[in-house]
DNA sequence: ACGCCGTAATACCCTGCGGATATCAGCCCC
DNA sequence: GGGGCTGATATCCGCAGGGTATTACGGCGT
């Protein structure tokens, strides 16, 4: 019944990473047979079996799928124990607040000026701000609802709008003035881009696979891909293009999430300013 | 930028809660010079000191109450990823429902009747309902809003209902058709038993302390203490007792519970069916 | 003032665990 | 059947983590 290490954990992750006992332990600084040893004490210290070695690779079993998901939180965790802690040490200690890179520089430059207290601000890839917050590196996060899995994180509602498509200008389209989400998805020649899934695998369609925002916007620049946005995530201006409105997307909310039961003083008082400007500008 | 190992926490907690490094060497079943040379070296890869040594004994810092928030839960997730992988191997594995002991009988025997696959049911103290989940003795969880942290968890309604008083049959009170929160809290010789914060403190008051269940339910039973609960929370009959609404009390709610983003199929099946059956007996 | 007690820190040794190297064992393909 | 993959096993070694002995320091009693 004794507990794990965090380094155990480490070495599983590698191996179920790479799928290749050599690799990870190159991976990790390590040599092979070490780390063979490490990944049969921890099967046999859990009672489970990790990993298929039979021919030809390695493969994960279910309880290594699951091992895998909870390992991740579990380094997660500590991580963010480590950081929190450093920087509650830190006189200054600035809140960290992450953001996609490319998201609505408007809404974040009005939220920055409402608060005093500067926070650090972080730009990280699509879908990613809840990684930054579960492992410490961030304390708040501006995401997106429904678009971002918001469970285990608290958060507050900044702003709510509807999504916008985005077509070169010469295309015919550009010419409407509005849209349906089904009109969007099947325009020949321009299809909607995809990307990775949770599990890294990309579902499939005609569209480009796409990794980041900056694909992304270079694929939208060159013709090659249509887009459809909340309205005010403008990073870039596309100058070729039009924005249409989607009249049946669904609408984005925009929303300041942190890890739930973290409400500290300085995420409160963030949160507070941020909303009361947010509505002030609601209203005019 | 090396991190940390769950023994290094697992050390820090003993001390952080003993506040004395004899007593939590002793507890660890280590020596204490070693435990010192640990902390030391935590502190100095942290870059932060965690507790106060100064005159008559150990006190934490700001830092360091930090560290016993984030060590908890990194724990708590080290100790659900050995858990869930133990039982992810296990062909069995019957889903774990945890639920405060002296809750609402009737309300889970009806969901246990629903559910085809029986789960396993765990009893614990009040308000332990959310540390089963987190470190993963539990899968679900039977909990009660607004009184229980749901922070973290996803829900699913089950049950929504007034509060009654618990008086002795004797007693004036037991004449009332109804009364209110601020006379509940105010009848002579009837003070409310008073819970521990989360910090293990009391908040000040007349009341007995109380820390269990069983506690509380002897203290009723003497006629010591008034209890407002849930209409439905009638674990144990008090013969001698009658329960009066009391209006102004907030509606309790009672929720289905688990881990955020862990919905396995077994759970999902659970809450699918647990939810139809509680609204057909609403319906009846 | 002095010494005693209780506490954490320091000094030092030693064992066992985590790592390296060398080798073996299955599997596939030519 | 041999060679080139792979992961497992055998064996050795160094050091991190733990033990014992001792020191340093502050409070308190007489």
């Amino acid at each position: 019944m004794d507990d794990l290490e965090t380094r155990e954990l480490r070495y599983f992750l590698a191996v179920a990473d790479e799928l290749h006992f050599g690799r990870a332990a190159a991976r990790l600084g390590i040599a092979q047979p070490p780390l063979s040893r490490a990944i049969g004490l921890l099967e046999r210290r859990l009672g489970v079996r990790l990993f298929d070695r039979d021919r030809r690779g390695v493969a994960l079993t279910d309880a290594g799928r699951v091992l895998v998901r909870e390992a991740g939180t579990a380094l997660d965790a500590v991580a963010a124990a480590a950081r929190r802690t450093r920087r509650a040490g830190d006189p200054h200690r600035p809140l960290v607040l992450v953001t996609k890179a490319g998201a609505s520089h408007e809404l974040l430059r009005r939220l920055l000026d409402a608060v005093e207290s500067q926070p650090e601000v972080v730009l990280c890839e699509v879908g990613e701000q809840a990684h930054f917050l579960r492992d410490g590196r961030a304390d708040v996060a501006i995401m997106h609802r429904p678009v971002d899995d918001l469970a285990g994180f608290d958060t507050e509602d900044l702003h709510t709008e509807g999504q916008v498509a985005i077509v070169p200008a010469a295309h015919p389209l550009a010419t409407r003035d509005s849209l349906t989400l089904a009109e969007a998805g099947a325009v020949p020649g321009l299809p909607m881009a995809r990307w990775p899934r949770l599990d890294g695998t990309y579902p499939d369609g005609p569209g480009p696979e796409v990794r980041t925002q900056s694909q992304l916007a270079q694929l939208v620049a060159l013709g090659r891909t249509l887009l459809v946005i909340p309205a005010s995530s403008r990073a870039w201006q596309w100058p070729e293009h039009v924005a249409v409105p989607v009249v049946d997307a669904p609408d984005i909310t925009t929303v300041l999430a942190w890890p739930a039961g973290s409400r500290s003083p300085e995420i409160a008082a963030l949160v507070r300013t941020a909303t009361t400007a947010m509505e002030r500008v609601e209203r005019t």
